[in-house]
RNA sequence: GGAGAAGUGGCCGAGUGGCCGAAGGCGCUCCCCUGCUAAGGGAGUACAUGGUUUAUCCCGUGUCGAGAGUUCGAAUCUCUCCUUCUCCGCCA
């Protein structure tokens, strides 16, 4: 959520600023409510204030042996007073605090202006479209072999957009965990974390799919109230919700790996085909846990470190920075990795790294102490490093053979025992 | 699942109705003393939020696991819930 004193002091540059990502805020509706809030906190506060100190000249006085009764008549109606004023206060109070919590994070100066996913900005390419002397098929038609991708057999197991793998194929998703994962640690400095795969609502909260998400979340039944996570961001990043930490301790990078949960209500029709867009994935996630002034310069390295297993599949890939409209709720700017699928001739996304600033720290009252000695709110980032399943279609594609087995990219031949090829 | 105990500041821990935002200790910060080391003395040190402010200061409000209640007044009493620990049972 936005910083509350910034919506008072600047509301209408607030409103001037969320017009590039198309959200309409409403000023004077907020400013109506504002100017409720003020009186009726100041009021109420004055009665507490009045209750607080009656009520300890009764305690002196009853100290002393004096007689309380007509002390305790001065207060009588003051009880009735105080709790009208306190429910409409709270009531009042969550009526601002549920605009506050669907206003957007704002962007950065450096986000292009755009309103859909056509507007993004390429920065950068690395690597050759993969070519072939024959017609690539794409990774449907090539999971099919041997059952590798069975998606008949998901779909009878729970329904449409599941799979089952079988054999090097499962291997090989497996095999992709792995690498990414010692990558990540090894090389990038990243600590590991295994995390729950439900979490409560506080959590969707602190990270922000809560409230107005809660129709792409998978919610269980029962008494909990527990959800299925969407993505490692929520249950790793909440690993720092109502904590202090000490400034050298910061930064903190965590990976993990996890599946995914997604309902994907609102894209039906999209991406039918195939394992692009499923209900259950996995995903190796990164994430940064930084001081303000480091945050925009950790967008970069996060991004560099997805980058980097790409290179290190040899698979080729652009970067793009999302354009306002594109960009997610909480962030305030966002990179995609677009892998090249043969299968479709097409960059397909494979990870999204963002920079939320402290838009997800206020929501969870994430901190970390100054040199003043004052908690300060951190900076949250993260990243696909990457998501698992979509790289298995990248690797699958790019590495076809013509009689469609498939060569082992040399970086996960240790991963599997040696093997150099799907066949 | 059954029985019992407990949840207080960065940490440990006292506190059973008013003088408690909270003793004491540890840690941390600043100062003094001490010619190394070790040790000693003094002061300060919760968070959020409203008013005011560039910011501090100041004044107020709220917060002792969460929520509700009793009361003029609740860390303290009552109820519900959550979590942790111990013992028993069950179990990958």
């Amino acid at each position: 959520m936005l910083d509350i004193k910034l919506l008072r002091n600047d509301l209408t540059g607030v409103a001037e600023q969320l017009k590039k990502r198309n959200f309409v805020l409403d000023t004077a509706q907020f400013q109506v409510l504002e100017d409720k809030r003020k009186t009726l906190q100041t009021a109420t506060q004055d009665l507490q204030n009045e209750r607080n100190t009656r009520s300890k000249s009764i305690g002196q006085a009853k100290a002393k042996g004096e007689d309380i009764q007509p002390l305790l008549a001065e207060v009588a109606d003051l009880g009735d007073k105080l709790k009208t004023g306190e429910q409409d206060l709270s009531a009042l109070q969550s009526e601002i605090d549920e605009i506050v919590m669907g206003i957007p994070n704002l962007l950065q100066d450096t986000v292009p202006a755009g309103k859909s996913e056509d507007d993004n900005v390429e920065i950068s390419t690395w690597g050759e479209k993969t070519a072939f002397d024959f017609e690539p098929k794409d990774h449907v038609d090539l999971g099919a072999q041997n059952g590798w991708m069975d998606f008949e057999s998901a779909s009878k197991l729970t329904g449409s957009r599941f799979v089952v793998m079988r054999d090097g194929m499962a291997r090989m998703h497996r095999a992709l965990i792995q690498f990414m994962l010692d990558t990540h640690t090894t090389e990038h400095g990243y600590k590991e974390v295994y995390v729950p795969y439900m979490v409560n609502e506080d959590s969707l909260y602190g990270t922000g799919q809560l409230p107005k998400f809660a129709e792409d979340l998978f919610k269980l039944e029962g008494e909990q109230n527990y959800y299925l996570i969407p993505t490692a961001e929520v249950p790793v990043t909440n690993l720092v919700r109502d904590e202090i930490l000490n400034a050298d301790q910061l930064p903190m990078r965590y990976t993990a790996h996890t599946p995914c949960f997604r309902s994907e209500a609102g894209s039906y029709g999209r991406d039918t085909r195939g394992l692009i867009r499923q209900h259950q994935f996995e995903k190796v996630e990164l994430l940064h846990f930084v001081k303000p002034e480091e945050s925009e310069e950790a967008l970069e390295t996060l991004k560099r470190h997805a980058e980097i297993i790409l290179e290190k599949l040899k698979l080729p890939y652009r970067t793009v920075v999302l354009c306002a409209g594109d960009t997610g709720f909480s962030a305030t700017k966002t990179y995609d990795l677009e892998v090249w699928l043969p299968g479709q001739q097409a960059y397909r996304e494979i990870s999204s790294c963002s920079n939320m600033k402290d838009f997800q720290a206020r929501r969870m009252q994430a901190r970390f102490r100054n040199e003043q000695g004052k908690p300060e709110l951190l900076h949250t980032l993260n990243g696909s490093g990457l998501a698992v399943g979509r790289t298995l279609v990248a690797v699958i594609e790019n590495y076809q053979l013509e009689d469609g087995s498939i060569r082992v990219p040399d970086v996960l031949q240790p991963y599997m025992g040696g093997c150099t090829k799907l066949a």
